[in-house]
RNA sequence: CGCGAGAUGGAGCAGUUUGGUAGCUCGUCGGGCUCAUAACCCGAAGGUCGUAGGUUCGAAUCCUACUCUCGCAA
Protein backbone atom coordinates (compact mmCIF):
# COMPACT_ATOMS: atom_id res chain seq x y z
CA UNK A 1 0.00 0.00 0.00
CA UNK A 2 3.19 2.59 0.95
CA UNK A 3 5.02 1.73 -2.01
CA UNK A 4 2.01 2.08 -4.16
CA UNK A 5 1.25 5.18 -2.81
CA UNK A 6 4.48 6.69 -3.11
CA UNK A 7 4.88 5.42 -6.72
CA UNK A 8 2.18 7.34 -7.16
CA UNK A 9 2.65 10.45 -5.33
CA UNK A 10 6.09 10.87 -7.32
CA UNK A 11 5.47 14.28 -8.57
CA UNK A 12 6.07 16.37 -5.25
CA UNK A 13 4.14 19.93 -4.60
CA UNK A 14 6.63 22.21 -3.85
CA UNK A 15 8.01 25.33 -2.37
CA UNK A 16 11.08 26.99 -3.80
CA UNK A 17 12.65 29.70 -1.35
CA UNK A 18 15.91 31.84 -3.43
CA UNK A 19 16.46 35.00 -4.22
CA UNK A 20 19.44 36.14 -6.26
CA UNK A 21 20.22 34.77 -10.07
CA UNK A 22 21.96 31.28 -8.36
CA UNK A 23 18.99 30.77 -7.10
CA UNK A 24 16.46 31.21 -10.16
CA UNK A 25 18.64 28.91 -12.20
CA UNK A 26 16.99 26.43 -9.86
CA UNK A 27 13.71 27.66 -10.01
CA UNK A 28 13.68 27.68 -13.55
CA UNK A 29 14.71 24.08 -13.82
CA UNK A 30 12.44 22.83 -11.31
CA UNK A 31 9.59 24.54 -13.53
CA UNK A 32 10.60 22.45 -16.50
CA UNK A 33 10.41 19.18 -14.14
CA UNK A 34 8.00 17.51 -13.55
CA UNK A 35 7.13 18.52 -10.28
CA UNK A 36 4.91 20.86 -8.98
CA UNK A 37 5.48 25.00 -7.71
CA UNK A 38 3.00 25.49 -4.99
CA UNK A 39 4.58 28.67 -3.45
CA UNK A 40 7.85 31.22 -4.07
CA UNK A 41 9.71 32.54 -1.16
CA UNK A 42 11.81 35.67 -2.07
CA UNK A 43 13.67 38.23 0.25
CA UNK A 44 11.09 41.27 0.37
CA UNK A 45 12.11 43.95 -2.58
CA UNK A 46 14.71 46.61 -1.76
CA UNK A 47 15.87 49.59 -2.82
CA UNK A 48 18.82 48.75 -4.99
CA UNK A 49 20.78 50.12 -7.80
CA UNK A 50 21.16 54.04 -9.00
CA UNK A 51 18.17 55.60 -7.83
CA UNK A 52 17.66 53.47 -5.05
CA UNK A 53 14.67 52.40 -7.01
CA UNK A 54 12.21 49.34 -5.23
CA UNK A 55 14.35 45.89 -7.05
CA UNK A 56 12.66 43.03 -7.02
CA UNK A 57 15.09 39.67 -6.71
CA UNK A 58 15.78 37.32 -9.70
CA UNK A 59 13.90 34.46 -8.03
CA UNK A 60 10.50 37.03 -7.70
CA UNK A 61 11.01 38.22 -11.56
CA UNK A 62 10.62 34.09 -12.52
CA UNK A 63 8.17 33.56 -10.31
CA UNK A 64 5.97 36.24 -11.81
CA UNK A 65 6.80 35.92 -15.44
CA UNK A 66 5.35 32.03 -14.54
CA UNK A 67 2.48 33.39 -12.26
CA UNK A 68 3.63 31.68 -9.32
CA UNK A 69 2.11 32.44 -6.32
CA UNK A 70 5.12 34.83 -4.28
CA UNK A 71 5.76 35.35 -0.54
CA UNK A 72 7.81 37.28 0.93
CA UNK A 73 7.84 37.49 4.39
CA UNK A 74 10.50 39.78 6.55
CA UNK A 75 11.27 37.16 8.39
CA UNK A 76 9.78 33.82 10.64
CA UNK A 77 9.13 34.87 13.71
CA UNK A 78 5.71 35.15 13.92
CA UNK A 79 3.17 32.83 13.76
CA UNK A 80 1.44 34.33 11.01
CA UNK A 81 3.88 33.55 8.36
CA UNK A 82 4.36 30.15 9.25
CA UNK A 83 0.57 29.53 9.51
CA UNK A 84 0.52 30.92 5.86
CA UNK A 85 3.38 28.54 4.90
CA UNK A 86 1.67 25.40 6.74
CA UNK A 87 -1.06 26.04 4.48
CA UNK A 88 0.45 25.76 1.62
CA UNK A 89 0.82 21.97 2.45
CA UNK A 90 3.42 21.43 0.14
CA UNK A 91 5.37 18.01 0.20
CA UNK A 92 8.76 19.60 0.51
CA UNK A 93 10.59 22.76 0.68
CA UNK A 94 13.42 23.54 -1.37
CA UNK A 95 15.87 26.47 -0.49
CA UNK A 96 18.58 28.18 -2.70
CA UNK A 97 20.31 31.60 -1.24
CA UNK A 98 17.13 32.51 0.40
CA UNK A 99 18.73 34.67 2.85
CA UNK A 100 16.58 34.22 6.17
CA UNK A 101 17.21 31.80 8.61
CA UNK A 102 14.29 29.20 8.88
CA UNK A 103 12.97 28.35 12.31
CA UNK A 104 12.59 24.33 13.57
CA UNK A 105 8.48 24.77 13.11
CA UNK A 106 9.05 26.06 9.31
CA UNK A 107 11.89 23.13 8.67
CA UNK A 108 9.38 20.58 10.02
CA UNK A 109 6.41 21.94 8.28
CA UNK A 110 6.46 20.06 4.91
CA UNK A 111 5.91 16.10 4.64
CA UNK A 112 9.89 15.57 3.29
CA UNK A 113 11.48 18.58 5.33
CA UNK A 114 13.02 21.37 3.66
CA UNK A 115 15.98 20.78 1.40
CA UNK A 116 18.97 23.33 0.59
CA UNK A 117 21.48 23.66 -2.02
CA UNK A 118 25.03 24.83 -0.58
CA UNK A 119 28.21 26.08 -2.49
CA UNK A 120 30.60 23.94 -1.39
CA UNK A 121 31.83 20.19 -0.22
CA UNK A 122 30.41 19.79 2.97
CA UNK A 123 31.33 20.05 5.98
CA UNK A 124 33.67 21.96 4.71
CA UNK A 125 32.55 25.86 4.44
CA UNK A 126 29.66 25.70 5.87
CA UNK A 127 28.07 29.20 5.87
CA UNK A 128 27.56 32.35 3.84
CA UNK A 129 30.00 32.69 1.40
CA UNK A 130 31.42 28.79 0.43
CA UNK A 131 32.31 29.76 -2.89
CA UNK A 132 34.31 32.87 -2.32
CA UNK A 133 35.67 31.33 0.64
CA UNK A 134 37.02 28.42 -1.49
CA UNK A 135 39.27 29.93 -3.84
CA UNK A 136 39.96 32.58 -1.10
CA UNK A 137 41.54 29.87 0.54
CA UNK A 138 43.08 28.24 -2.48
CA UNK A 139 41.55 25.43 -2.66
CA UNK A 140 41.68 23.42 -6.02
CA UNK A 141 38.78 21.85 -5.68
CA UNK A 142 34.80 22.53 -4.73
CA UNK A 143 31.51 21.55 -5.67
CA UNK A 144 27.48 21.71 -4.65
CA UNK A 145 25.84 19.82 -1.91
CA UNK A 146 22.56 18.71 -1.51
CA UNK A 147 21.29 18.05 2.11
CA UNK A 148 18.53 17.95 4.55
CA UNK A 149 18.02 21.33 6.47
CA UNK A 150 18.42 20.95 10.50
CA UNK A 151 18.78 23.64 12.84
CA UNK A 152 22.22 23.95 12.77
CA UNK A 153 23.47 26.20 10.05
CA UNK A 154 24.48 23.81 7.06
CA UNK A 155 24.75 20.69 9.51
CA UNK A 156 22.54 18.79 7.93
CA UNK A 157 22.31 15.30 6.30
CA UNK A 158 23.92 15.33 2.96
CA UNK A 159 21.93 13.85 0.32
CA UNK A 160 24.09 14.84 -3.04
CA UNK A 161 27.70 16.12 -4.12
CA UNK A 162 28.54 17.30 -7.05
CA UNK A 163 32.59 17.94 -7.54
CA UNK A 164 33.73 20.76 -9.33
CA UNK A 165 37.74 21.99 -10.10
CA UNK A 166 38.77 25.46 -9.25
CA UNK A 167 41.06 26.71 -12.08
CA UNK A 168 43.97 28.82 -11.32
CA UNK A 169 42.52 32.13 -12.83
CA UNK A 170 39.25 31.13 -11.51
CA UNK A 171 37.13 34.14 -10.27
CA UNK A 172 34.32 34.08 -7.74
CA UNK A 173 32.11 34.74 -11.13
CA UNK A 174 33.21 32.09 -12.92
CA UNK A 175 32.72 29.53 -10.38
CA UNK A 176 29.46 30.91 -10.04
CA UNK A 177 28.66 30.08 -13.45
CA UNK A 178 30.24 26.70 -13.15
CA UNK A 179 28.60 25.23 -10.19
CA UNK A 180 25.19 27.62 -12.03
CA UNK A 181 25.20 25.24 -14.61
CA UNK A 182 25.46 21.57 -12.97
CA UNK A 183 24.04 22.58 -9.74
CA UNK A 184 20.18 22.60 -10.59
CA UNK A 185 20.31 19.18 -12.82
CA UNK A 186 21.97 17.69 -9.36
CA UNK A 187 18.85 19.20 -7.40
CA UNK A 188 16.34 17.57 -9.56
CA UNK A 189 18.45 14.48 -9.88
CA UNK A 190 18.00 14.20 -6.00
CA UNK A 191 14.50 15.57 -5.18
CA UNK A 192 13.31 12.84 -7.98
CA UNK A 193 15.07 10.39 -5.81
CA UNK A 194 14.08 11.66 -2.98
CA UNK A 195 10.35 11.59 -4.13
CA UNK A 196 10.60 7.82 -5.03
CA UNK A 197 12.49 7.10 -1.32
CA UNK A 198 15.83 5.99 -2.59
CA UNK A 199 18.00 8.11 -0.82
CA UNK A 200 19.76 8.07 2.69
CA UNK A 201 21.07 11.00 4.19
CA UNK A 202 24.85 10.77 4.82
CA UNK A 203 25.54 12.40 8.25
CA UNK A 204 28.62 15.39 8.55
CA UNK A 205 32.08 14.92 10.01
CA UNK A 206 31.83 17.75 12.25
CA UNK A 207 35.51 17.79 12.50
CA UNK A 208 36.11 18.29 9.00
CA UNK A 209 33.56 21.69 9.01
CA UNK A 210 34.64 24.95 9.03
CA UNK A 211 32.72 28.18 8.39
CA UNK A 212 32.65 30.79 5.42
CA UNK A 213 32.53 34.38 7.12
CA UNK A 214 30.09 36.78 4.96
CA UNK A 215 32.47 38.97 2.90
CA UNK A 216 32.82 42.23 4.04
CA UNK A 217 34.09 45.33 2.02
CA UNK A 218 36.73 45.90 4.27
CA UNK A 219 38.49 42.60 3.73
CA UNK A 220 38.79 43.41 0.20
CA UNK A 221 40.79 46.66 0.99
CA UNK A 222 44.26 45.20 -0.52
CA UNK A 223 46.85 45.16 2.28
CA UNK A 224 50.09 45.31 -0.28
CA UNK A 225 52.39 44.05 2.95
CA UNK A 226 50.93 40.63 2.64
CA UNK A 227 52.01 37.51 0.92
CA UNK A 228 51.35 38.64 -2.92
CA UNK A 229 49.61 34.93 -3.27
CA UNK A 230 47.23 35.61 -1.13
CA UNK A 231 46.60 39.02 -2.48
CA UNK A 232 46.34 37.25 -5.78
CA UNK A 233 43.79 35.11 -4.24
CA UNK A 234 41.63 37.76 -2.71
CA UNK A 235 41.53 39.95 -6.32
CA UNK A 236 39.61 36.14 -7.35
CA UNK A 237 37.59 36.03 -4.70
CA UNK A 238 36.41 39.32 -4.49
CA UNK A 239 35.48 39.64 -8.02
CA UNK A 240 32.51 40.37 -8.73
CA UNK A 241 31.95 41.42 -5.05
CA UNK A 242 32.97 43.18 -2.88
CA UNK A 243 36.13 43.73 -5.28
CA UNK A 244 39.69 43.85 -4.36
CA UNK A 245 40.78 47.52 -4.68
CA UNK A 246 43.96 50.02 -2.94
CA UNK A 247 44.02 54.23 -2.76
CA UNK A 248 46.69 56.15 -4.61
CA UNK A 249 46.80 59.50 -4.24
CA UNK A 250 42.93 60.09 -3.71
CA UNK A 251 41.89 57.82 -6.08
CA UNK A 252 40.03 54.54 -5.04
CA UNK A 253 41.20 51.78 -8.01
CA UNK A 254 39.57 48.04 -8.36
CA UNK A 255 41.82 45.29 -9.18
CA UNK A 256 40.04 43.21 -12.03
CA UNK A 257 42.41 40.93 -12.81
CA UNK A 258 46.62 40.33 -11.53
CA UNK A 259 48.91 37.97 -11.66
CA UNK A 260 51.19 36.66 -8.85
CA UNK A 261 55.12 36.91 -9.73
CA UNK A 262 57.61 34.95 -7.27
CA UNK A 263 60.36 37.56 -7.04
CA UNK A 264 61.61 39.86 -4.36
CA UNK A 265 62.28 43.49 -4.61
CA UNK A 266 63.97 45.38 -2.41
CA UNK A 267 61.22 48.17 -2.54
CA UNK A 268 58.79 48.67 0.00
CA UNK A 269 55.40 46.99 -0.24
CA UNK A 270 53.06 48.86 -2.45
CA UNK A 271 55.69 50.62 -4.50
CA UNK A 272 55.53 50.70 -8.22
CA UNK A 273 58.42 48.92 -9.56
CA UNK A 274 57.57 48.68 -13.40
CA UNK A 275 54.53 50.21 -15.18
CA UNK A 276 54.36 49.39 -19.27
CA UNK A 277 51.82 47.84 -21.96
CA UNK A 278 52.65 44.34 -19.48
CA UNK A 279 51.13 45.49 -16.88
CA UNK A 280 51.77 47.29 -13.35
CA UNK A 281 54.93 45.46 -11.42
CA UNK A 282 53.73 46.23 -7.42
CA UNK A 283 55.87 44.87 -4.51
CA UNK A 284 54.23 43.26 -1.57
CA UNK A 285 55.24 41.39 1.94
CA UNK A 286 56.15 38.67 -0.51
CA UNK A 287 56.59 38.38 -4.31
CA UNK A 288 55.06 40.79 -7.05
CA UNK A 289 51.77 41.42 -8.52
CA UNK A 290 51.06 42.63 -12.13
CA UNK A 291 48.34 44.21 -12.37
CA UNK A 292 46.68 43.94 -15.65
CA UNK A 293 42.93 44.75 -15.67
CA UNK A 294 42.04 47.76 -12.97
CA UNK A 295 39.14 50.52 -12.61
CA UNK A 296 39.32 54.27 -12.01
CA UNK A 297 36.07 55.32 -10.18
CA UNK A 298 33.77 56.83 -12.60
CA UNK A 299 35.38 54.96 -15.19
CA UNK A 300 34.89 51.07 -16.77
CA UNK A 301 37.40 48.38 -16.20
CA UNK A 302 40.26 48.65 -18.68
CA UNK A 303 43.35 46.87 -19.81
CA UNK A 304 46.52 48.59 -18.14
CA UNK A 305 47.94 49.17 -20.91
CA UNK A 306 44.85 51.78 -22.11
CA UNK A 307 44.74 53.25 -18.97
CA UNK A 308 48.55 54.32 -19.08
CA UNK A 309 48.19 56.07 -22.48
CA UNK A 310 46.88 59.08 -20.67
CA UNK A 311 47.77 58.29 -16.93
CA UNK A 312 50.99 57.24 -16.75
CA UNK A 313 51.75 59.93 -14.00
CA UNK A 314 49.74 58.20 -11.56
CA UNK A 315 51.77 54.85 -11.87
CA UNK A 316 54.89 56.06 -12.53
CA UNK A 317 58.19 54.38 -11.02
CA UNK A 318 58.66 54.44 -7.48
CA UNK A 319 55.08 55.75 -6.64
CA UNK A 320 53.65 54.60 -3.71
CA UNK A 321 50.04 53.15 -3.17
CA UNK A 322 48.38 53.19 0.37
CA UNK A 323 48.82 50.74 2.99
CA UNK A 324 45.58 49.52 4.02
CA UNK A 325 46.28 51.40 7.24
CA UNK A 326 45.33 54.64 7.42
CA UNK A 327 42.39 56.04 4.97
CA UNK A 328 41.47 59.65 4.02
CA UNK A 329 37.66 60.16 2.87
CA UNK A 330 37.02 60.73 -0.44
C1' C B 1 13.16 62.73 -6.75
C1' G B 2 19.70 59.12 -2.23
C1' C B 3 25.11 61.37 -3.47
C1' G B 4 28.78 61.89 -7.39
C1' A B 5 31.75 61.33 -12.13
C1' G B 6 31.56 60.86 -17.33
C1' A B 7 30.13 60.49 -23.00
C1' U B 8 35.63 64.06 -28.12
C1' G B 9 38.87 59.37 -34.78
C1' G B 10 39.59 51.89 -33.21
C1' A B 11 41.50 52.51 -27.39
C1' G B 12 42.82 55.86 -23.20
C1' C B 13 42.66 61.15 -22.41
C1' A B 14 43.34 66.91 -23.08
C1' G B 15 40.56 71.00 -24.80
C1' U B 16 34.79 73.42 -22.00
C1' U B 17 36.13 78.37 -16.74
C1' U B 18 37.70 83.30 -20.75
C1' G B 19 32.80 80.52 -27.80
C1' G B 20 36.50 81.60 -33.38
C1' U B 21 41.41 76.36 -38.30
C1' A B 22 39.93 69.66 -32.87
C1' G B 23 45.28 68.10 -29.88
C1' C B 24 48.19 64.24 -26.90
C1' U B 25 49.55 59.05 -25.76
C1' C B 26 48.62 54.49 -28.20
C1' G B 27 46.66 51.30 -32.06
C1' U B 28 46.14 50.52 -37.48
C1' C B 29 48.32 51.01 -42.50
C1' G B 30 52.77 52.40 -45.58
C1' G B 31 58.05 53.29 -45.63
C1' G B 32 63.01 53.36 -43.20
C1' C B 33 66.93 51.62 -39.66
C1' U B 34 68.47 46.71 -37.77
C1' C B 35 71.09 39.98 -37.85
C1' A B 36 66.43 40.90 -35.59
C1' U B 37 62.42 43.07 -32.62
C1' A B 38 57.16 43.94 -28.91
C1' A B 39 62.72 48.90 -29.71
C1' C B 40 63.80 53.38 -32.70
C1' C B 41 62.98 57.05 -37.07
C1' C B 42 59.68 59.12 -41.10
C1' G B 43 54.84 59.43 -43.23
C1' A B 44 49.43 58.41 -43.95
C1' A B 45 44.43 57.24 -43.18
C1' G B 46 40.66 57.85 -39.59
C1' G B 47 36.32 62.55 -35.71
C1' U B 48 28.14 64.27 -37.51
C1' C B 49 32.96 66.32 -30.40
C1' G B 50 26.23 60.94 -26.89
C1' U B 51 20.93 62.65 -28.98
C1' A B 52 17.38 66.71 -29.81
C1' G B 53 16.36 71.67 -29.50
C1' G B 54 17.91 76.85 -28.16
C1' U B 55 21.32 81.45 -27.78
C1' U B 56 25.05 83.48 -31.39
C1' C B 57 27.83 86.17 -37.28
C1' G B 58 30.06 81.63 -35.35
C1' A B 59 29.16 76.25 -30.30
C1' A B 60 33.16 70.35 -28.37
C1' U B 61 32.86 74.98 -25.41
C1' C B 62 26.97 78.76 -23.09
C1' C B 63 21.33 77.30 -21.97
C1' U B 64 17.24 73.40 -21.81
C1' A B 65 15.54 68.42 -22.23
C1' C B 66 16.66 63.39 -23.07
C1' U B 67 19.61 58.68 -23.63
C1' C B 68 23.53 55.69 -22.08
C1' U B 69 27.89 54.40 -18.98
C1' C B 70 30.47 54.20 -14.36
C1' G B 71 31.87 55.24 -8.78
C1' C B 72 29.53 55.59 -3.73
C1' A B 73 25.46 53.83 -1.10
C1' A B 74 22.19 49.48 -0.62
Amino acid sequence: MKNFKNKRMKNLNIIFAGTPDFAAKHLNALISSAHNIVAIYTQPDRPAGRGKKLTASAVKNIAVTHKLPIYQPINFKNTASINELAALNADIMIVVAYGLILPKSVLETPRLGCLNVHGSLLPRWRGAAPIQRSILAGDTQTGITIMQMDEGLDTGGMLCKSICQISADETSASLYEKLAKKSPETLIKTVNQLAEGKLTPEAQNNDLANYAKKLSKEEALINWADDGEVIERCIRGFNPWPMSHFRVQNNSIKVHKASYINKQSDKPAGCVLKADKNGILVNTGRGIINLQVIQLSGKKAMPVKDILNARKALFAIDTQFDLSANLSGD
